[in-house]
DNA sequence: TAGATTGTTAATCGATTAACAATC
DNA sequence: TAGATTGTTAATCGATTAACAATC
């Protein structure tokens, strides 16, 4: 059935990264083909829960049968976008930046970590697993002669509204922030942020409850 | 008035250290008070939602006044069980479990890395930031020995179920998970993900809409 | 064919928003 | 007091669940 893409709710967006989990997973042990009833428990989720999802995109089933486990995945890696080479940079080399630049994991997805960026003379000129650290000054430069279609913000939170002005300023449309604040951005562009403490506070809240 | 804890949304939780960090921010910026109106501005939420929101746990605010910053703050402080000290374990200690080792922004509001574990022998006896590296094999005797909140799990997805079991096992009610793997636990306990990667493909996602 | 399971519509549930009386 | 703003109830909206005809 033809992938139309109308409105997807947050909801259901941020299941879809989920269901290509298990389902990578699936296929991987040999799993051919999987009804939305045993994909729900599975996952902890209701049958139709996963058939409404799906049908976000278009159908993807069949009556009787079920999903054939690679068509769906394959279907879900299109939809993640995950078809497309994503270059990005991360701006901050401290720990978690280079935790990101040694992470291998989200290569084989088609995310390659470019470059690094920081202000300290410390870390200029070094190289994380063969990806450079320049200078910050060297941002907007960078930007304009390579493909950068993300960038990754892990900069104190003091500096992070200042680079995400900076670098919007040169087109980048795609912000992953690990700044503990929000940034304010024009509507095209979009932040995904990963607030680490926020997660924490969370699990501490929780913990109150046991 | 009284904090009576009835249940609480997974929605209005997830917000809850949205608002700390702000009214922290706005302390810091000595704010004195601020009405629900004007917060909602700030955070992008509605006024009505705020009210809601805050009342889940009693009413913190006075008519004709609004709110004020530094005893909100301290309510949801509470409310966050920010008043606990909590010590962690960071299980897997390669890039990510050094991050959060080395970063100390979590230490002001109590919580406290004590020890790395790792079955990594060029790993295990070196000290990040002071912390020591064990032996993945030292896990229960430590766990014992010591008093343990919370366990972070930064290993790779395939050894995580593995881990969650064993410091299940040893009464672990709290585990902070990294992997990319959704960890099966027991009711009683509580686990928070950062599934880093399903946030990058929720970015990539959004990007093919632009 | 009969059985299974989808795609989709209808019903329910929960969260957000609006409204307003209470009151500082 | 009059104005402002809360706490709270009622209305709306959206997301989840249930049901079932379509069909493989």
């Amino acid at each position: 059935m033809a992938r139309e893409k109308n409105y997807v709710s947050e909801a259901v967006m941020r299941r879809m990264p989920k269901y290509y989990r298990y389902l990578t997973d699936m296929e991987s042990n040999g799993i051919e083909r999987i009804s939305s009833k045993e994909l729900s428990q599975r996952m902890g989720l209701t049958a139709s829960q996963i058939r409404q999802d799906f049908n976000c995109f278009g159908g993807f089933g069949q009556q009787g049968y079920g999903y054939n486990v690679s068509e769906l995945r394959q279907e879900i890696h299109n939809i993640l976008g995950l078809t497309n080479d994503n270059n990005f940079i991360v701006i901050g080399a401290g720990n978690l930046g280079q935790a990101l630049a040694n992470y291998t994991g989200f290569e084989k997805e088609g995310f390659t970590v470019k470059a690094l960026f920081d202000i300290n003379p410390r870390l200029i000129g070094l190289s994380i697993r063969g990806i450079p650290v320049y200078d910050i000054d060297e941002l907007e430069t960078h930007i304009a002669r390579n493909q950068v279609h993300m960038v990754a913000i892990c900069t104190p939170k003091e500096k992070a509204q200042e680079i995400a002005d900076k670098v919007i300023g040169c087109g980048i449309k795609a912000i992953w922030n690990f700044a503990a604040i929000d940034i304010a951005t024009p509507p095209d562009v979009i932040v995904e942020n990963v607030h680490l403490s926020d997660s924490l506070y969370t699990l501490s809240f929780r913990m109150n409850d046991l």
